[in-house]
DNA sequence: GCTTTGATCTTACCC
DNA sequence: ACGGGTAAGATCAAAGCG
């Protein structure tokens, strides 16, 4: 029992919540949110007055009365259950009666499920799979990064947790219509483990160096005496504690570095103890590391959003997000870090380099603070789950919360087979070059579709069933049917998701885009953006909770019924269409039948068709989804093209772009033969850098998984036999060397290669030729000519390839 | 016994 | 661990050939 401070009676509290968890004490439940008042005091507000709850929905052919009373007899037998209510919910759109069964504690749940689950007249049971936190942020509609009010009393700290108060609520939260953050206290780290033989092992290899940035602008740095690493641990729980950070955030801290740092000070007999509850970090849901009372991000999960950064370095991630990181750049790879701290004065260096690369994470998570924050907000998960939780789950916890509002149940997750179905349509370009080429393109395409046809896992009418009084929408084709009214749970959550971005992108238009709240709501908005889009994908998600096949397979023929209808009306129009790829189609740049077209669209198929782009010359292959355009500003828009992927070694992607420069800047295609020739010289002389010459592919399974043999599995097998932790996603640099036999077998990891040994003929061929050619070749030339001695004797005018 | 061919595996892209 | 549509290279075994 937790005595009161005084006797008052009990205060209203403004607060910022920054985290939230349960706990359980003397059995019974508690929910504890770690907060930042108005006064940036530090808080825990512990509610003790939530009660845990899941559904028992019943057969709809059973009186719910006798149902009851049959559950109140079994309730005798179980303990745990405070109370039952029947009540009235929906799944799936239908009306259905559902008790809601009461339970002392969350982790009880479980056992009273399967008892209740056998009455007879129960169906199933729903939403004993909510985690009590996360049903507490929903019922009380509270999210994380928002600021609230509540009535709370003032305890002793007796558990010596660490904040400035410790509160105990005598209400729910109420949301509070405040804008921006508290005052954060963040704490940026990166710690240098010894090295000796491939990855660093916590058992073996000691903490060399832990490297930390205050956001106040303090930094300090804990450096090991020779090989002894206790203090230096020690020194760095000593520096969290006197900070004591809101946000601490890290590079691969998730997958690795706390995970290390635990086992290493468990080696010394101590504990991690840096989190808020005089804990250790754990592990939490969708593998992340919890720091109670504090909010552990990882700059890395952070890179997963970037697919424009291939291989996820930390440095890739800076250079990318254009971080300025001083002239002196220092690199030292992780092979080095050994020698380096064997030796005195480069030892100084790479203290240096444990500096810098803090100070890059803290500058790192400084620019994507704003969208993380902003992605709690919206989808209602603490900001080191969200940035963990794959796009699935975030749409999926959005859409929780707006079931909740509207009294759907929750679906449970269930196994599903894989049945594939019809996606977009695709057509063949018109390969050459194609001057003044408009690109329009559907606004919000399946969202609108979905929108417009009322389409929805609630308002589908599976084929026996009789046609509802309102109408329906039948889907061409595949023939779904969906009520035309009342509006279905998708329709109200993507209809106020797009009127929400359109809200917000009309208040940045009148602000100064270098403003701290332009940039905030131009997170927002980009996080409405990815949630609206994600809502297609989701419907076909097996694992989604509201899975319906109908639902994305209706969306992607009603997609195809338009961008068909709008080809067709082009062409009546007298306007040829060069491409086209699901909800846009390439052009001719006819400005007034261009706009007749879209008005036309807009009568009569009730979406937004609008010119997106425009390109001054664009070039296509054969190939579909592969295709590069000159913009009016002279920057080349490169799709689906060697230039763009990340499995191609950099010196075909340099040759390959520069030959689209010259062909469709210059207009030159001798000048790209030229260059390309001169580039393969360069490659035969040596003069190529060499990690131009790195391959990199993703490791998607584990190596003995593979059914054929690949070079960059081999790779990958080398570097596990050297005693490098290779996991799925890791990304493997090879170079080919010279020798006879398959490709695999001459694949090296790169950091094991010497350039001498480098296959320089299959660079020429296999890479930087292809690459050439794939452009090239529409100019009628060959490998041969390529790879000819003398400059091409009589080029084509690049005119004679205009269509 | 050799090369050619095609199916299959694999990755990464587009929208 | 959101969908389907697509290109492309390497491997591997069957087919084709003399």
């Amino acid at each position: 029992m937790i005595d009161k401070l005084d006797n008052k009676t009990s205060v209203k509290c403004l607060f910022w919540l920054l985290d939230i968890n349960y706990e359980i004490k003397d059995n019974k439940p508690e929910i504890w949110m770690w907060g930042i008042d108005g006064k940036g005091k530090r808080i825990l507000v512990i509610d003790r007055n939530f009660t845990p709850y899941f559904y028992l929905v019943l057969n709809s052919q059973e009186n719910p009365n006798s149902v009851l009373e049959r559950v109140r007899e079994k309730q005798a037998e179980i303990p745990h259950i405070a109370d039952l209510e029947l009540t009235v919910r929906r799944l799936f759109g239908q009306p259905v009666y559902a008790i809601k069964v009461l339970c002392q504690n969350p982790e009880s749940i479980s056992e009273v499920v399967k008892p209740l689950s056998k009455v007879n007249g129960v169906e199933k049971c729903l939403e004993h799979d909510i985690r009590y936190s996360m049903r507490y942020i929903i019922d009380n509609n509270v999210s994380p990064c928002g600021w609230y009010e509540i009535e709370v009393n003032e305890v002793k700290n007796d558990s010596k947790i660490q904040v400035d108060k410790v509160l105990t609520a005598q209400s729910s939260p109420i949301r509070i219509d405040k804008e921006g953050l508290p005052q954060l206290k963040i704490l940026s780290f990166y710690p240098i483990f010894y090295a000796s033989k491939g990855s660093p092992k916590p058992n073996r290899d000691p903490v060399l160096i832990i490297a930390t940035v205050f956001n106040t602008g303090e930094k300090k740095i804990f450096v090991a005496k020779n090989h002894d690493d206790s203090s230096v641990i020690k020194d760095f729980i000593e520096c969290v504690k006197k900070f004591d950070p809101d946000i601490i955030a890290g590079f691969e801290t998730n997958r690795l570095q706390w995970q290390y740092l635990i086992e290493r000070a468990n080696k010394h007999n101590f504990n991690l103890i840096v989190d808020r509850a005089n804990g250790v970090p754990h592990i939490s849901v969708y593998g992340h590391m919890s720091i109670t009372g504090r909010i552990n991000l990882d700059i890395l999960d952070f890179a997963e959003e970037l697919p424009e950064v291939k291989v996820k370095t930390l440095e890739n991630l800076a250079d990318y997000l254009k971080i300025d990181r001083g002239k002196q750049q220092i690199f030292i790879d992780e092979t080095e870090y050994a020698p380096y701290w064997e030796n005195e004065t480069k030892r100084v260096e790479l203290i240096k380099f444990a500096m810098e690369r803090a100070e890059c994470i803290s500058q790192i998570l400084g620019m994507m603070l704003n969208y993380t924050v902003e992605l709690s907000k919206l989808v209602g998960l603490p900001l080191d789950h969200v940035i963990k939780a794959a796009v699935g789950f975030r749409t999926e916890w959005y859409m929780i919360r707006e079931a909740y509002k509207v009294g759907e149940l929750i679906p449970e997750r269930i196994d599903r087979p894989y049945i594939p179905y019809v996606g977009g349509i695709v057509l063949s370009p018109k390969p050459g070059i194609h001057e003044n080429i408009t690109v329009l393109d559907f606004k919000s395409m399946y969202p609108n579709i979905m929108i417009e046809k009322n389409i929805s896992p609630d308002t589908y009418i599976p084929p026996l069933e009789p046609d509802p009084p309102s109408g329906v929408n039948i889907a061409p084709e595949v023939g779904h049917k969906f009520r035309k009214e009342p509006p279905g749970f998708y329709k109200k959550i993507l209809s106020n998701l797009l009127t929400a971005r359109e809200e917000i992108r009309k208040k940045m238009s009148q602000m100064d885009s270098k403003s701290d709240e332009y940039g905030l709501l131009d997170a927002r908005q980009r996080v409405v953006k990815v949630i609206t889009n994600a809502v297609y994908g989701y419907t076909g998600w097996l694992g989604a909770r509201w899975f319906q096949k109908p639902v994305a397979e209706a969306v992607a023929a009603w997609g195809r019924d338009m961008i068909l209808s709008s080809i067709k009306m082009a062409r009546e129009f007298g306007l040829e269409i060069i491409y086209g790829d699901t909800d846009s189609i390439f052009i001719e740049h006819q400005p007034q039948k261009i706009e007749m077209l879209c008005k036309t669209i807009k009568e009569n198929l009730g979406l937004e068709l609008k010119p997106d782009k425009f390109y001054q010359r664009v070039l296509f292959t054969e190939a579909k989804k592969r295709y590069c355009g000159l913009l009016s500003d002279g920057t080349l828009d490169t799709v689906g093209l060697e230039v763009v992927r990340g499995d191609w070694a950099k010196i075909a992607k340099d040759v390959q772009e520069k030959v689209l420069e010259m062909v469709l800047r210059e207009r030159s295609v001798e000048g790209a033969v030229r260059f390309v020739k001169e580039r393969i010289k360069k490659i035969r002389e040596q003069k190529v850098p060499f990690t131009d010459l790195i391959i990199w592919k993703t490791l998607t399974k584990s190596a003995e998984q593979y059914e054929v043999n690949a070079p960059h599995v081999q790779a990958a097998k080398i570097l596990t036999n050297s005693g490098w932790d290779l996991t799925v996603g890791d990304k493997i640099g090879y170079v080919i060397t010279r020798g006879t036999g398959k490709l695999y077998e001459r694949a090296k990891p790169y950091i094991f290669a010497s350039y001498d040994e480098v296959d320089k003929e299959y660079y020429i061929s296999k890479q930087v030729i292809p690459s050439a050619l794939r452009i090239l070749s529409l100019f009628g030339l060959s490998e041969q000519k390529l790879l000819e001695d003398e400059i091409l004797i009589k080029p084509k005018k690049l005119t004679d390839f205009i269509g």
